[in-house]
DNA sequence: GCCGTTTTCGGCCCGACTGTTTTCAGTCG
């Protein structure tokens, strides 16, 4: 938890970023340059307090943060500014940071409009740009201008700046369909989704696909003709950008089988990871890039295989969604890397509506979707009372409902249904059920569904109370995100992890696209605070429940092994672990 | 500004593509 006045991580890393920025524009060693962003993506990454680490004099612990950096955070936390800013934005406008972030804009150009037209920020760049000036200037020409006039205008439609990014379900979607198209046109091609979406970023930007063939020219003819692409943004030798009909920007790079694994890793990224990945490669006198490894003696080997890239550098692979440069490559070199959890952990699904509330389809077709996908067991998770919006269940129709849950499990040995309920916490904390109802379920999420407005205090201790109930064992959705829409609830996050962790309460890592909530960054903290996650699909129909795979990205990228995930369990085990916590409370 | 299988100084990833140049700088991933 933040100290009381303390900057937050984001505050000083935003300090940190800005500082850089600006000493790029003012044409610092460029190296230096790089040393402010990844301080400031490390204190991004970190999950306590960076100020208060700072403080202590223990910030230093913390890669890419020396005594300088540490020096000037702890100036920021004493002072509430750094003197070094201050002067920095005496000599550079701090308006030329966002002209820099531009498309087709760097700190040279910034710098340069800034020189040659006295541009100081986004404003007055639209200004010049309306005037026809920016095509004057030495390094800029007519293209740039149209290219400019077109970003300014849609900024100012749409000024959010998350503006672009979309949810993790829609992009992975919208990259196996590109993926589908180069198969089909070119059959015998080697075609992976790579970027963001193969790490299972919770939002991404674009989509990046990799092909590999013999003749990689076919695959971009390929990639420009397929029926979703719109209009070609570049293309080159071996990379071509599309804009497709949807909106989304489609980059996809073309090379040789025998050097697909290099390609792939190289496309995967993240960029961080692939330089820290390339200077641990240096060291070793290799130079890695998309084409394959230079040895000392300039000879490349190629690798037809992502496991070759790691294996070549001394180092297993790393699953994707590791590769962030938070840390992945000193567990690689220790052999400490986790096995992270897989789909086929998932031994059966405990977060499932019916027809009984606000899902479509009813108990028997959602029974089989699960039987389908090899579940062992499946959580007939209605919602309850006050979610009248749903259809919640009241007490009568809970227990008609254990009725035709009783009934399903006798007419079938193959998977076993569970008598379970999503019940509201309600807004002074209680459950939507009495005690006595609750002790009948197999298995109860209780979930925040209203409220989100009261003060943080009021909500963290409504999910403190509902993970502290013996009834509970799951806590859904923690923080109520819903991408696009509202935010993550201010929740003391920590407090919630604490409470969950000693009570036995798991805590959801719910899989709908628009929830993924926790999200990875938080569920992290929730297992470095000894709490245990569930991956719930909340699915409201029998298709819905492979959304979970979209939760086992999520779980992957906070580093969770399958025995971190209660649904890998038998139901056995979990059924003896509830009736254990029931018994301790004398329930 | 950080950091060490080149360890307290001298390094710091690598290549593709565009637009503006007239041989390449700047930007991007």
């Amino acid at each position: 938890m933040a100290e009381a006045g303390l900057p937050t991580n984001r505050e000083v890393a935003d300090r940190l970023q800005l500082i850089g920025d600006l000493l790029e524009i003012e044409g610092a060693v460029r190296h230096r340059v790089l040393a402010y962003r990844r301080a400031a993506a490390r204190v991004r990454a970190t999950p306590t307090s960076v100020a208060a680490m700072a403080l202590e004099g223990r910030a230093t612990d913390l890669p890419d943060i020396g005594a300088t950096l540490q020096a000037k955070i702890r100036e920021l936390a004493e002072t509430g500014d750094i003197a070094a800013l201050a002067a920095l934005r005496e000599r550079v406008p701090e308006g030329l940071a966002a002209i820099a972030r531009l498309d087709g804009i760097g700190p040279k150009r910034a710098l340069a409009l800034w020189r040659e037209l006295g541009v100081a920020g986004p404003e007055a760049l639209a200004e010049a740009v309306a005037a026809g000036r920016v095509r004057d200037v030495p390094g800029f020409g007519p293209a740039t201008e149209a290219a400019l006039a077109a970003q300014l205008a849609r900024r100012a439609e749409r000024p959010e700046p998350d503006e672009g990014r979309m949810p993790l379900g829609r992009a992975l979607d919208l990259a196996e369909e590109v993926a589908a198209g180069l198969r089909a046109a070119a059959p015998g091609a080697r075609v992976a989704v790579a970027g963001s979406v193969r790490r299972g970023r919770e939002t991404v930007g674009d989509i990046d696909v990799v092909a590999a063939a013999d003749d990689p020219a076919a695959l971009l003819d390929a990639a420009a003709a397929l029926p979703a692409t719109e209009r070609v943004l570049s293309r080159g030798e071996a990379r071509i950008a599309v804009m497709t009909h949807a909106g989304v920007r489609v980059e996809v790079a073309a090379g040789r089988p025998a050097a697909f694994g290099n390609l792939l890793q190289h496309a995967t990224g993240s960029a961080a990871h692939n330089v820290r990945l390339r200077e641990l490669a240096v060291r070793r006198g290799l130079s890695v890039s998309e084409h394959g490894i230079a040895g000392p003696d300039g000879a490349v080997a190629t690798h037809a295989e992502e496991e070759g890239v790691y294996a070549a550098l001394g180092l297993p692979l790393i699953p994707p969604e590791l590769r962030e440069d938070q840390g992945e490559l000193e567990l690689a070199l220790a052999g400490d890397l986790p096995r992270l959890v897989q789909p086929s952990d998932l031994r059966g699904e405990l977060h499932a509506h019916t027809d009984w509330s606000d899902g479509t389809e009813s108990i028997p077709v959602m029974v089989e979707a699960a039987r389908a996908r090899g579940y062992e067991y499946l959580a007939i998770s209605d919602h309850s009372r006050s979610l009248a919006m749903a259809g919640g269940l009241d007490r009568d129709r809970v227990l008609r409902q254990w009725e035709a849950i009783e009934r399903e499990n006798a007419r079938r040995d193959d998977i076993v249904v569970l008598r379970a309920t999503e019940v509201d916490v309600l807004a002074d904390g209680a459950l939507d059920f009495p005690d006595d109802l609750l002790a009948g379920f197999d298995w109860v999420t209780a979930s925040v569904h209203s409220g989100f407005s009261q003060p943080p205090e009021r909500l963290t201790a409504r999910l403190v109370a509902a993970a502290e109930s013996p009834f509970v064992d799951a806590i859904g959705h923690p923080t109520g995100r819903m991408m696009g829409r509202r935010d993550h609830a201010p929740v003391d996050l920590e407090a919630v992890i604490a409470a969950a962790a000693r009570a036995g309460t798991c805590l959801e890592v719910n899989a709908q696209p628009r929830r993924l909530d926790l999200d990875s960054a938080m569920a992290r903290r929730a297992l470095a605070g000894g709490a245990r996650l569930v991956i719930g699909a909340d699915a409201h129909s029998g298709a819905a429940l492979d959304l979970v795979r979209l939760g086992v990205l999520v779980a992957r990228r906070a580093g969770a092994r399958a025995e971190d995930v209660a649904n890998t369990r038998p139901w056995d085990e979990l059924r003896e672990g509830r009736a254990t916590r029931l018994a301790a409370a004398g329930a």
